[in-house]
DNA sequence: GACCAAGTTAAACAAACGTTTGATTTTGCA
DNA sequence: TGCAAAATCAAACGTTTGTTTAACTTGGTC
């Protein structure tokens, strides 16, 4: 197991500590002691604390942005395409679910200058959405909904499992009626496009 | 406009800060400032600043427990108790949005004090929950959801717009196409209920 | 009017914060 | 081998942090 380089070990320890302790409760010094790295590295690979956070906000949004990209667009209908794009959001979720983290949970940061570095690729992905569900969910069922609704619907559903994660894994300390990855996929996908209770009587 | 009391104003100032910035990035110089007091009062009434963090949480789970146990029990069909407390959910997350942010987002800390703290509140929405959805639904349409992966799914779907908001708002700086409270109610509630395609072909 | 408790204050505490500096080591190319 | 750029380091910078202390003012009761 070889050391990997210490600008990727910053990024790892911080996307753990973030995610753990939030930005702001997370010293600098235990940063670096985790990554195995002089404190001073830090500000010299990203400039600054706030550097590093929007590193850690960029690989996030390239990656879900490609994920949107790649299975939202295609010929296939509109339900086929929303349930490979769950598939596959909660699957980078799941692996990444640290970095999802830092990315949602750090959101009510004052900081215009975080808020519009996030913004700027929100509006890329209200871009997709409008287009590639949006408006073919108004044209085939006449529903409007914006994307900057569609967007954190969809991505609060996916992500609740994460974001309350620390807090389940206490409410129920037995093992029990746990749900794996693919039941919970198979939950929300159901959810999102049936709904809960999808009889045609009632 | 007369002042309220002291130990009102501290909690008033706090939950604005802290769904601002964040619990770890507010001081409390800056908080006895906002909340025109004298520094030691906030140690004087909350013993600590976790102390005052854990009132701030007592005082949504509260209402949130409150709102789930009015609205879910009764004779009534699942369908209308369900659009019943997404109603008064959203209502209430919308009067007291900075509460919402601060018991959502402020989660992944580490601190098992206030996670377990946390875990005993969702405990008790667990067991309202799995009486009054889950185990009807598993009657009615035979789909076993747990508690604990409901909570967080109608939780997070009804948080959404409030979780996003600060971002959203700089997403599309024109007004256009803004939706009110009352239309994001019944989005989430359609969503919710009877899915995005809810078409009974295709 | 005396007294006790609750409320309020300014001041100080050590510890931790993010950042910068200047020197030293390592690396890659001529 | 030699040299310049990149990388790494220990140390210190001035602030700010949460908390505590002890003195002080206020309000109500006997």
């Amino acid at each position: 197991m070889e050391k990997a380089p210490p600008k990727e070990r910053i990024l790892h320890a911080a996307v753990h500590l973030f995610a753990r302790q939030g930005f702001a409760a997370t010293g600098l010094r235990e940063l670096a002691g985790q990554a195995e790295v002089n404190l001073a590295m830090i500000n010299y690979f990203f400039g600054s604390k706030k550097g590093l956070l929007k590193e850690i906000l960029d690989n996030f949004f390239k990656e879900y942005l490609a994920i949107a990209k790649q299975e939202l667009t295609g010929p296939e209908s509109l339900r086929i395409r929303l349930s490979r794009f769950i598939r596959s959001s909660v699957r980078y979720f799941d692996a990444e679910h640290n970095i999802l983290l830092v990315t949602i949970a750090e959101l009510p940061h004052d900081d215009p200058d975080i808020v519009e570095h996030k913004a700027s690729w929100a509006r890329q992905m209200a871009g997709i959405l409008d287009r590639e569900i949006c408006q073919p969910l108004l044209k085939e069922t006449g529903r409007d909904i914006p994307p900057t609704c569609m967007g954190p619907m969809l991505t609060s559903l996916m992500a609740s499992r994460f974001l309350f994660l620390p807090v389940m894994t206490q409410v129920n300390a037995q093992q029990a009626r746990r749900v794996d990855i693919d039941r919970y996929t198979e939950m929300i996908t159901e959810l999102f496009l049936k709904g809960l209770i999808n009889t045609p009587t009632d």
